[in-house]
DNA sequence: AGTTAATTATAGGCTACCCTAACATTGTTA
DNA sequence: TAACAATGTTAGGGTAGCCTATAATTAACT
């Protein structure tokens, strides 16, 4: 298993590589906010493990073995940072916690959470209960079929 | 800010104390599948900066600071739990990768998820989508109002 | 091509967190 | 209460990942 900065490292090489074509040790390092000696010292440690090829003065490529994983982790982002949208986070947001969400899940977990994303955005029709949800958000109630006794909510 | 683990510390110190009335390094080690000296170590950090109170030989108290935090941290984990739980993922799962994502999230993100577990759990009539999702989880088909042209789903 | 600028690499050091082994304290029980 | 068991503590050491400062390489410009 890699440790979670490993993941980092590779998605963000990953990321890098397919907007630009090729990834510089300067990219990472602007990528993941840290210093170039760092990146060195993690590609060192990725080429031992096969996930890069790493060669001095010469940018960085993923093996099939590390564009594997890195697409598994882009895949896992991906997905939190979806989920994180239906429920009304703001993009940025949703991409930076993603980021910290995205690491060592449980394979059922991940599974659901595309169950979920799939289910919403590849319904036949908008879901109601979204515009509900958002409504919900707005005022703390429920839009229909509510006994209108009693309730909490709205207190200022 | 506390680190990922000093907030896993603290949680479990909560807990703990709750479950029996008070806590002991022992306890701590074995909910954090630690040994005793990191324990100890961690408590003593915890202890400077006045989130517990740890005596030698005599078990750790919340500090009214700390029993703060790890009530934002516990109810971030709670919340977190019962969102999973809600896309069907089961709770013992749920309950450890809840753990593995309760840290450093934007407050923003935390409110959402907790607005979206609100909506769901206290909704006034059990949510029919609910419902749907599940059958989508187990069929990858949506239960009505589809137009029964092709489908991509049901690939075994 | 020679000089400067930018980038990349290395060396050495730091912190957080974990461990084992040895020692200290407390609890238990004959 | 003495002996043993359980628990807690300290000392010393390890790894991961980060840093700064310095050196090496490559790129860019005159």
């Amino acid at each position: 298993m890699l440790s979670r900065k490993a993941e980092d490292y590779l998605e963000a090489i990953l990321n890098i590589t397919e907007k630009k074509g090729y990834t510089r040790v300067k990219d990472i390092a602007l990528a993941l906010d840290v210093k170039p000696s760092s990146v060195v010292e993690m590609l060192k440690k990725l080429d031992d493990m096969d996930y890069v090829v790493y060669r001095k003065y010469d940018g960085v490529t993923l093996t099939p073995k590390g564009r594997e994983l890195g697409s598994v982790i882009k895949d896992r982002h991906d997905t939190l940072k979806a989920l994180l949208e239906i429920i009304q986070v703001p993009t940025k947001i949703a991409d930076k916690d993603a980021c910290i969400m995205e690491h060592e899940l449980e394979t059922k977990t991940v599974e659901q959470l595309k169950n979920f994303v799939r289910f919403v955005q590849s319904a036949p029709e908008y879901p109601q209960w979204l515009d509900h949800f958002k409504m919900f958000c707005e005022t703390g109630e429920y839009p229909c079929k509510v006994d209108k006794r009693k309730k909490i909510g709205s207190p200022e």
